[in-house]
DNA sequence: TGTTTTAGATGATCACCATCATCTTGACAA
DNA sequence: TTGTCAAGATGATGGTGATCATCTAAAACA
């Protein structure tokens, strides 16, 4: 039984990517802390030695699935039609876990409690500060064509993905290219 | 003890009126039956005799509140931009338990059990049904606009939920009717 | 090598919740 | 008016899940 300091970094970041992943994937309260653990190759016992508790965990794993490589990375003004173009896919509706918390778990965070819910909060304010751009007459102005495209993409992958036809699916994600502006 | 016929539709009317409101409010595992039925002025234990079972409660629960007039309504195409103009408030956004269904569970429903999905699945259909305009070919065609305009208003109230300050929720609402194209 | 420390395992515990069993009492048919 | 039925109340029951207590053995340091 490795008891070593290099040991537990590892497990703890076993957990933690369990957590973000599976969170994603079946939302904050539908997984157990024995799920997370066992996801990680641990037993449940070995929890409170890395978290306090669950919302600790949540709002690490929130973290980590945010500033991930994925589909919650930042985002820069100019490059949010490519990320679109990548965002709404059938690949993305298809699985969840890899994907954006945003569409993943938005509406759960925003009654969450403040710990889990700040994280979040946090990474849309950096996203709009890098949506926000210095004018000529010195003021600063959010840019709306960079975040309407961001919430489009997000509400759209919402309907995508309750909708149990996949051809519906389809037409939503098609139709919402078109309306973000996407080259064929 | 009122047993009539009348008094149980009354009471099964305020049941599921309660649910809807508190579905809404705290989300689906977020409420138990017991606290749905104190809310419609009754104890746990007459659920069963209005319902087999919870899940049965979210699915009527999710209808009343998609047909009700409020924020999760059909939208006709022509109409989408005065419906945004009502649904990208303060309001609204501090309101969820009378508002908009889709922005307050969406992501939750994207993986409930089957039943419950395929009440919001149907209602994204009847909406994309409306959406659709035959053309001068004869072809039918989803108007994009709308579609895109439905998912933007949907996805912004999520961020503008989430996010803990009120001056960037504000805001998030404020840059989207430009988006959209709200007259200010 | 011996001692201390602690990661992780196993096995409670306690709270919450959906659902069931039973009782009470008023409604309704006769 | 009287007997039957069922709405709704009270009080189980059983399962789940977060957290805690305790045990173990390996690591780290003397």
């Amino acid at each position: 039984m490795g008891t070593s300091q290099q040991q537990k970094a590892t497990s703890r970041a076993a957990i933690v990517i369990a957590a973000a992943e599976l969170f994603r994937e079946r939302g904050l309260e539908g997984v157990s802390v024995a799920e997370i653990m066992d996801a990680a190759g641990l037993t449940h016992g070995g929890f409170p030695r890395h978290f306090p508790n669950k919302q600790a965990l949540v709002a690490e794993a929130l973290a980590l699935a945010l500033e991930g490589s994925g589909k919650s990375r930042l985002i820069s003004a100019d490059g949010v039609d490519a990320f679109a173009d990548d965002y709404l896919t059938k690949l993305h509706r298809e699985n969840p876990g890899k994907g954006c918390v945003f569409a993943a778990l938005g509406s759960e965070v925003a009654r969450a409690d403040p710990q889990a819910r700040s994280v979040m909060s946090d990474a849309i304010h950096r996203q709009i500060e890098e949506f926000t751009v210095s004018r000529e007459d010195g003021e600063n102005e959010l840019d709306a064509q960079a975040l309407g495209k961001w919430a489009t993409m997000i509400g759209a992958l919402v309907l995508a993905r309750i909708s149990d036809s996949e051809a519906v699916s389809e037409q939503i994600l098609t139709a919402t290219r078109t309306y973000i502006g996407i080259p064929k």
